[in-house]
DNA sequence: GTCTATTACTTACTAAAAGATACTGAGAGT
DNA sequence: ACTCTCAGTATCTTTTAGTAAGTAATAGAC
């Protein structure tokens, strides 16, 4: 009851091993997650626009990074029956409003980058060799 | 340059394959990157209540949590020589800023959980018969 | 009619990471 | 000597991410 620090929201529980929310936090608290809702914010975009503004990404990690938004209605999926195939995908409203936070964290890491230097020290801890 | 839909920050792009800042992202846009710096939020914490906290996490996952927090100075790691081992993990001024779009994210999964449900229903796509 | 090109994906395979569980070390207390 | 706590490690299994190659549909060039 008392175990959340973010305080009550709801009857939902992030720190709860069992709440559904948790497999939401996992979904959102992602890396292609977040920069493809970034990408949409700016609005609709197709798999082969977003695939390159997420330079590195396979193809295989961008769709089912959009297929699971799509299944969480954070994204629709709208499929043009044009020549060479033709696919949009766009923020719902839903996927609108937790664009806010996931951008707030792409600025952070943006704007903090330059504080965290050093991260990248490999200290061996342990188990290299036996 | 222009690739950047949430405008430019420093000289750092979150979209950029090579940007040092794309692994600082992966570190923060995890699951128990979120939980363990909101846990923090309320002040020190030693490794046990963390853990706690944290329901459902192994000690691996969090020993391995903590130490790559404490490399991007994030986090403190301070050891108290007492009886049996005493270990408190502390936010760093930095890490008290990252906390704010960590906790947003949290809030937002826990006050939007109802308006997603239906996720987990496992739609076939596409090809099961010709 | 075959050949090439485009778009949006799959499929199959491998490497890396996550997760589960058991175990260790340093004392302090009994 | 044995046990207990705390803060992790070590080891093993499972899951996920990443890589590379292939597929389907159709349009237009030759």
């Amino acid at each position: 009851m008392e175990a959340c620090p973010t305080g009550k929201h709801d009857h939902h529980n992030v720190y709860e091993a069992g709440c559904p929310c948790r497999s939401l936090l996992e979904l959102l608290a992602n890396k292609w997650t977040a920069l493809a809702i970034g990408g949409l914010e700016a609005g609709p975009m197709r798999f082969g626009a977003i695939k390159k503004l997420l330079s590195g990404v396979s193809p295989k990690m961008l769709a089912q990074t959009l297929h699971r938004l799509e299944d969480s209605d954070l994204v629709t999926r709208t499929v043009y029956a044009s020549v060479p195939a033709h696919v949009e995908y766009e923020l719902t409203d839903l996927g609108r409003s937790v664009a806010e936070p996931l951008r707030s964290l792409r600025v952070w890491v943006e704007r903090h980058l330059d504080e965290v230097v050093g991260h990248d020290r490999e200290r061996d801890l342990s188990l290299l060799e036996s």
